[in-house]
DNA sequence: AACACGGGGGG
DNA sequence: CCCCCAGTGTT
């Protein structure tokens, strides 16, 4: 983009985005740990449903010391429902990396801040952009939608190469003076006008600078190819309850797919022979099965792979000998345990089969 | 470079 | 119902 041009298109986009803004609770700060909190929430997550969590993290975890200081159950529970429950424990893990290493201060350098876990080249240039004010780049996907049809980047944007594109791209185009709205102003952008489909050109502020809307197709930007396989797996999910009304849940290993979650027993599906599954589920669980009654069916998609469950209530004698990652709880010890939202399912499903009898 | 990792919204 | 969205860590 010609010099001029290029003044022209940062104060357009910085002028529209200080007009028309939403008004975010994140947007009410400048203290680097909040700012640090939003976005790795924001990371793969929608701004409405960030936002109650945001405000009742917050309460919880006011400064990096109480999050440093935490319970891992505790961070769990509050990020219930959120997904990709790694980013709370590496939040955690960066955070106490700032509390024992750098003074309880933020780092302000890309060099520093990079270092810390959670911390990758997006969230480490959106916390020094809109809390220090520094002027790096943070290419998240509505960035590189919107500097796909600006500049008409054709590349793939799949490949993980392609990012280093829109990375120098920022840095070219980047206002100097206003880093942290320029950076705000191309993520908002993507956000309402310059939208995956059926962009709102006509209201956009840079139609004028805007390649694709000049000369092509910005509804075809940004070119990404496709990819993943689903895979699919059935399972029958069993909500057992003994004859001192507590009920059976196990805790998920520590690494892998919602790992340290709470769940109710699951057995993967093997053939169509309807008791087979709960002689496995007897079998590896040493338990004495007593009456049984079907709850909810349905399917949980992930990003990369599909449950379909199909979840029983199954009454239960109380056994000695449990796996050592199973355990009793009352329904009300059960509310505090972090559970993964198809768990939520059954046990939703259950309550109301229960309550209605 | 390829894959693992949740959950929600829209057509 | 199927389609879309997409940062970081691990391998």
């Amino acid at each position: 983009m010609y010099y001029q041009y290029k003044k022209q298109f940062q104060q357009a986009l910085v002028e529209w985005y200080k007009r028309e803004k939403r008004d975010l609770p994140w947007r009410r700060t400048c203290d680097p740990y909040k700012i640090w909190v939003s976005e790795v929430m924001l990371q793969q997550t929608r701004v409405d449903t960030v936002i109650p969590y945001y405000e009742r993290f917050l309460s919880e975890f006011p400064t990096l010391q109480h999050l440093a200081d935490a319970e891992e159950e505790k961070l769990l529970k509050q990020w219930e429902g959120l997904g990709y429950y790694s980013r709370a424990r590496n939040l955690q893990a960066g955070v106490r990396e700032v509390v024992e290493n750098y003074n309880s201060l933020v780092p302000d350098n890309r060099s520093e801040i990079s270092k810390l876990k959670g911390v990758g080249p997006y969230t480490a240039g959106a916390v020094l952009s809109i809390a220090y004010n520094k002027a790096e780049h943070a290419v998240d996907g509505n960035v590189m939608r919107v500097l796909s049809r600006v500049l008409l980047i054709e590349e793939d944007i799949a490949l993980p190469k392609t990012k280093k594109t829109f990375e120098n791209a920022v840095m070219e185009l980047i206002d100097p003076m206003h880093p942290s709205e320029f950076n705000q102003g191309l993520m908002e952008l993507g956000a309402t006008i310059c939208t995956p489909t059926s962009p709102k050109c006509l209201l956009c502020p840079v139609r004028e600078f805007c390649t694709a809307f000049n000369e092509g197709q910005p509804e075809n930007l940004p070119i990404k190819t496709k990819k993943v396989k689903m895979k699919h797996i059935p399972y029958d999910v069993f909500v057992i309850k003994n004859t001192i009304g507590q009920f059976l849940v196990e805790k998920r290993p520590a690494k892998g797919l919602l790992a340290n979650m709470w769940q109710f027993p699951m057995v993967e599906q093997v053939g169509n022979a309807d008791t087979t599954n709960e002689t496995k589920l007897a079998e590896q669980y040493n338990l004495n099965l007593l009456s049984r009654e079907k709850l909810t069916s349905f399917k949980h998609i992930f990003s990369h792979l599909t449950w379909h469950i199909e979840s029983y209530s199954i009454g239960c004698e109380e056994q000695a000998k449990l796996p050592g990652n199973c355990q009793w709880f009352t329904a009300e010890e059960m509310a505090n345990l972090p559970m993964p939202v198809p768990m939520q399912k059954v046990w939703q499903s259950y309550k109301i089969e229960t309550t209605s009898l």
